[in-house]
Order: structure tokens, then C-alpha cells, then sequence
DNA sequence: CTATATTTGCCCACAAGGTGTTAAATGGTG
DNA sequence: CACCATTTAACACCTTGTGGGCAAATATAG
């Protein structure tokens, strides 16, 4: 199983998140990795594992060179970082991605750390509830539709 | 027969919720389960047999790319998790949840446990009382359609 | 190039949260 | 009213997250 789950964690005065040990536990088991990539992904922070953010630099390298491949060059490939934990379990965020997602600024430390399958995701936790609200709000039309899909 | 009934049960310090007896020997002999999964549903939180919701996920793999389907995975997908009961017949309420609903937070303990129809789902006591008045004000105006029904 | 500040990593200790168990209270049923 | 099933309370234990101190590394200023 991948990562799974919904975490209200934060950082702290020293740009530092925990990583839910659950998650911790995954990559380690399921992916055999002790680091994360951390990079910009839709004003939050995403975090791969080391190995599966190699397998998307190889197919990034054999993109033609266009508009795209440069944007995601820029806003992906450029502010990525490998971290590592510490014996906590926390990771260094680097200042620019916290800038990036407005953590840090005027003692913002609550982050929500989001399990997809694949990768991890930090959000800023305002910005978090707003998203999810705003993504409620237009489900609440659909419900036929999650009817149909049992629930 | 699947999930029927309402029960006014609560929550401990520590997040925890009984889950009616009836509802536990449903699970396992209409479902063959011993797990629920929990997530968001609608202010309140929504339990399925784990069976039922990897149908559901099978479904949610179909889906395409879309709109619809990037906000029921982040609404419903996302904030998952599986639970299992203790020898009490608990299940432990994920933190996220548990605020999500607006448990837990100032000492509310109450919670409203419903059966429907393949699914089990746990409100805030409070919420479901508005939630069900605001109904019962609806349906005043449908007498014709309750009477077609013969009710 | 040296001195001073700032950042980063490492470690410890504490606090909060989760898990499991036992015992008491509650409520339905005969 | 008494019994039984079930829920709730209380407690101890363990795991995990958080904050702080300190030293090494890096950057900044003199």
C-alpha cells in the first residue's frame, strides 16, 4: 500500500516537518529509499522518493524542447531538493519552498502532509481547508454521480 | 439486510467510537469484514466495508481526468483510512476526521452513529440535528409525493 | 583573513496522542 | 426488578511529534 492518509502536523522554527512515521515506514518498505525529493507542486510541496523522482528525470530528459518541458523545467526540475530525516523523523524544508507555499511567514507552522499514491504532499493548512471546502462545494452537485460509484 | 438504524453514542478523550454491535455483526456476516475504511463524507464521516470500498476504488480508477474526479479524490480519496475495532468494538477516528466533523474540539463527545444502506455514517450530534430539521422543513411542502409513496 | 552572525544537523527530554486492558455504568429485555 | 449485552470511563504503557540546546558548517561583515 502507498502512502494513505491525512496528517495536521508543523513545523518548526527551524523550517523542520514531520513526516508521519506511517509514511516513513512505506518508504522505507515499499520503496526502499531513506530520501525524498521535495519540489513546488500547485502552490504546496510535493516529496517523492528518491527512486521514483529518478524514473521521472529520465522521461523529463527525453521530452522534446518546448514550451512545456521548459515550464516544468522551471517550476519543478529547478527547486527540487533531496532531504533526509534527522532521528525524529523530520525533514529540512528548504527556505524557498517554504516561501513557496507560505509556511514560515508571521509564525504560519501548521502544515497538513496529504498521502497520494506515489508521493507525499505538504500544504499549508489554510490553504488546505479552503481547497478541500471549495472542492466540496462543487461535489455537492454530483451526487448521482457518487451514487454510481457506490457511495 | 445491511446497516439500519440510528445510535446516539460517543466519542473518548483519546478519539475513539463505539460502533453499535449490530453494525459489527452486519459487517461481518453480510460483508465477511473485520476493517472499516472512514473518510469525509459531507460534514460527517462515512464507513464502508473494506470490501465495498476497493470496489469503489476500482471504479475511481476508471474515471477520467477530470474536474469530478480530481475533487472526489481529494474530498474522499485522500483523507482514507482503514480502522479495525478493539476488543470493545471501537474503531479509532483519524485526527484529521475528527476535526473535519468538529469533534473533539471544546469537549464535544456526542456523535450520532447511522446506518445506510452499505455504508455506516457518524455525525456530529449537533449537526445531525440541524442536518434532520432542515429535512423535516423540506419535506413539509412534499405531502402529495409521501402520500404517492404511501406514506 | 578574522570575527560575528546565521543556518543546519544532531541529540535529548518532554508532551501529546494512540493502543490495550480492566472495571464500572448504562440500557434494553424478559 | 434482575439479568445480560453493550457502551463508557479510567488507567497504564508505548509511540510519535515538538521544542530547545548545542556544536559544526556556512555565510556576512569588518
Amino acid at each position: 500500500m502507498g502512502f494513505q492518509g491525512v496528517y495536521y502536523n508543523s513545523v518548526d522554527a527551524k523550517g523542520r516537518a514531520s513526516i508521519p512515521a506511517r509514511f516513513r515506514e512505506v518508504l522505507r518498505e515499499t520503496y526502499g529509499d531513506e530520501t525524498l525529493v521535495v519540489t513546488q507542486d500547485r502552490s504546496g510541496i510535493a516529496a517523492y522518493p528518491v527512486s521514483q523522482w529518478e524514473k521521472f528525470l529520465e522521461k523529463f530528459a527525453q521530452l522534446p524542447h518546448d514550451q512545456f518541458r521548459e515550464d516544468l523545467h522551471l517550476t519543478t526540475v529547478t527547486p527540487a531538493a533531496h532531504v533526509t530525516f534527522d532521528k525524529q523523523g523530520r525533514i529540512q524544508l528548504p527556505q524557498a519552498l517554504r516561501e513557496y507555499c507560505q509556511l514560515d511567514t508571521d509564525g504560519v507552522r501548521d502544515v497538513v502532509v496529504v498521502g497520494g499514491d506515489g508521493k507525499i504532499q505538504i500544504w499549508n493548512k489554510t490553504k488546505y481547508l479552503e481547497t478541500q471546502a471549495e472542492a466540496e462545494r462543487r461535489m455537492a452537485d454530483q451526487r448521482q454521480k457518487r451514487f454510481e460509484l457506490g457511495l
